[in-house]
DNA sequence: CGACTAAAAGCAAATTATTTGCGTTAGTGT
DNA sequence: ACACTAACGCAAATAATTTGCTTTTAGTCG
């Protein structure tokens, strides 16, 4: 099922989507998600069951498109005055964010939906590009050594969210230092 | 929902275990996944869906149960005589094989019923623990050096699955190598 | 061995979710 | 303003899920 891509601003479309989205995140915050069904939806939307299933398809397709935008970063990485401490806290808000709970529901639902629509994960990883390519453009500016951002996914994004995803344990916040310290230290050492 | 942990074997609960599970592989291999549903399981494997619904919930823990099942490993690592190319050809065969559209599904399977029994994502990372155990015990054996094993998820495991799970393009035989690569080499420098 | 027990399965009715056909409405372009 | 189209609402039809109750079965004990 296909979700539409271009929706015209301001149009009946976009109010629906609004609303169906505030609704599920309103729903989400007040109950546990395996009773969130989408007839429930539907009724704190204010439009009918069928809307909802003709647009998003399921509900799981649904949940991940509210994921994705609740996952998209509102602001870009704070500039601390060094790449270094730049990565740090960026790195642990990050953890922080995806190991909580709503974090790793979202983070579930957005891998669930895949198969149906395989951008939504690749939206996630863009965000996360984005934010990291900041970081290493303003280190670049600033005339200090930086790694490429895709080792920086590799050496420090990825073994976070593999700890949030198949261990029960979250990375620790000095986890999370020692991972940025490691790769901007074997940086140096090649 | 709960998964009876000890069924004794050959029981009644055995069988109706096994055909159930043999009843989802198979149309798992012939149908669309959107298209199983636990009616025609039921009806495949010979059982009523209540008895679905009762011992496994709904779809999707049934689903996760027959996913960590294939994701066990079925043998040990290969013993190629040194523990770099023991490593290499087990994480090759690991990237590939987590990569394959079955593989990608099992995954995902596997996590999306994380939030109702938290067992299932952690029994994944447990089997590949204990493969690179096997590994490192070898090397030790040996005589050679060889990272912990937590090191060798961090910088060769975690980078390979967050590759198949949120970028479009898993990572090539040459990457994997490069990874397994990198992280010796590190060793060695620190 | 044969009766007893508890857990699990079958069955069927009740509930709830999903799909679909068709009429209506709101935005878009001329 | 008028026609056109995409999306919505409504309601009937279908399919999935839940539930109460009965029956079967495997293990246990006298």
């Amino acid at each position: 099922m296909n979700i539409r891509e271009n929706i015209r601003p301001g149009g009946r479309s976009a109010r629906v989507q609004a609303s169906v989205h505030k609704a599920v995140r309103e729903l989400l915050s007040k109950m546990d998600r395996n009773d969130v069904t989408i007839p429930l939806i539907a009724t704190e939307a204010g439009v009918t069951p069928s809307t909802i299933y003709r647009r998003w398809g399921d509900l799981q397709e649904l949940l991940a498109d509210v994921a994705v935008e609740r996952l998209r970063p509102d602001a870009p990485p704070k500039d601390t005055g060094s790449a270094r401490t730049d990565l740090e806290q960026w790195a642990e808000q990050y953890a922080d964010e995806m190991a909580s709970g709503p974090g790793r529901a979202m983070i579930r639902d957005v891998l669930a939906s895949v198969g149906a629509d395989t951008r939504n994960a690749g939206k996630c990883c863009g965000y996360t590009r984005e934010q990291l390519q900041v970081i290493a453009d303003r280190a670049r500016d600033r005339g200090e050594a930086f790694p490429d951002v895709e080792a920086v996914i590799d050496e420090v994004v990825a073994p976070i969210m593999y700890r949030i995803l198949f261990d029960q344990a979250p990375p620790t916040s000095a986890k999370v230092l020692w991972l940025v310290e490691r790769m901007l230290v074997g940086r140096r050492a090649t």
